[in-house]
DNA sequence: ACCTCAATGTATGCACTGATCACAATGTAG
DNA sequence: CTACATTGTGATCAGTGCATACATTGAGGT
């Protein structure tokens, strides 16, 4: 007999932990349910009573990935100076080193598919770390060190340069070697592009 | 009896005609090779046949993908100005044209997974498409519209700004209406940034 | 014209998956 | 202590990707 009590306690979180290892090792293809409730030790139905599809879980792994990345934008402007080009020049550190370091989750974060009630609670999720990369242009803005115009259209720009970039080196178009010094060129044409007039 | 020759003739080709616009209309994940084959009115094993893996049934897609987009953004620069603003345009329209009516395809060619040998056909392919965009700035460059430099490192932040742009569309993070003009505005940063000293 | 033989399609079976259902065990509120 | 909602179980179902053995076809060499 197992000595493992009937309720697991915490399988939910339990789940998300395992679910987003194998994320890490093997992929999101290779994510199996199944193979999930067996490494953790429940039955191959449990899960259910969590995440009512394999979606849903999916959904909640993205749905952590964005709270993770808005927390490590968050702490990378706390040791960064005032200056803008300081700020942007961490929070991009921040962006990319996450994307690196979470290839499958990023990935996952920005898929195409999500099921629509899920693109509710991630818009959400996603607004709010969209709005941090605002603030830190809407403070540039303030210093008078980034161009003026309405925040969304000037913040548009420099957010897409930012994923693109991450992107790039996630899918493995950009050699690895080259990542470094190409964020201090993608920085250095978002600060002109965006400098004020 | 079905009147239909033992051999299809076409096999390949049919497999992947079908199998994007499946692709298009329910998503990547909801692909079947064996519902593929019904449709196609063939055995659920004829396709192992010509793709060996689902997984090389995507990577064949992929390329595809890759060879279309290479062809849209070249047929964009043939009614274009010479000027680079003007090239750029056409190209980054030819680029978010491309991505919105092929999100779940540039999913798939961006995607992280793809089997080591198939990525290099791939990597070969996408290089061909990046050579387009660093020809396009290289012209740039020698009309003195574009800062002076290694070509890479110049051509970079203009490609990632480009694919980040069309990811945030795909994704759905970028509200359709903001798609048109936050590409102007995306255009401009990238002109400004990458003008001459 | 014949005859190999590689290419292509078929039939069948296997291990596995996600999802659903009735049922069992457990905690909890009244 | 007892009703009840929560959580985990077991069994089952349709569907999938893949491998293996076999059938059909067409093309090239003699």
């Amino acid at each position: 007999m197992t000595n493992r009590p009937y309720h697991h306690g915490d399988l939910r979180v339990a789940l998300l932990a395992r679910a987003e290892e194998t994320l890490r090792e093997k992929g999101a293809s290779a994510l199996s349910l199944r193979e999930l409730a067996r490494e953790v030790g429940v039955s191959p139905a449990a899960p259910s009573r969590h995440f009512k599809s394999k979606q849903a879980l999916l959904d909640a792994l993205a749905l952590t990935g964005f709270e993770r990345l808005a927390e490590a934008i968050a702490t990378s402007q706390e040791g960064a100076d005032e200056a803008f080009a300081d700020r942007l020049d961490a929070a991009a550190r921040a962006y990319v080193g996450f994307a690196v370091a979470n290839a499958a989750l990023l990935d996952l974060m920005f898929s195409v598919k999500h099921s629509p009630q899920a693109s509710e609670a991630l818009g959400a999720t996603a607004h709010r770390w969209s709005d941090q990369l605002l603030e830190l242009i809407g403070e540039g803005q303030r210093r008078g060190e980034v161009r003026g115009g309405p925040l969304e259209r000037i913040a548009l720009p420099v957010v897409a340069a930012l994923h693109g970039y991450a992107g790039l080196t996630v899918s493995g178009v950009l050699p690895p070697e080259a990542a470094e010094h190409g964020l201090d060129d993608l920085i250095a044409v978002i600060l002109r592009g965006s400098a004020p007039q």
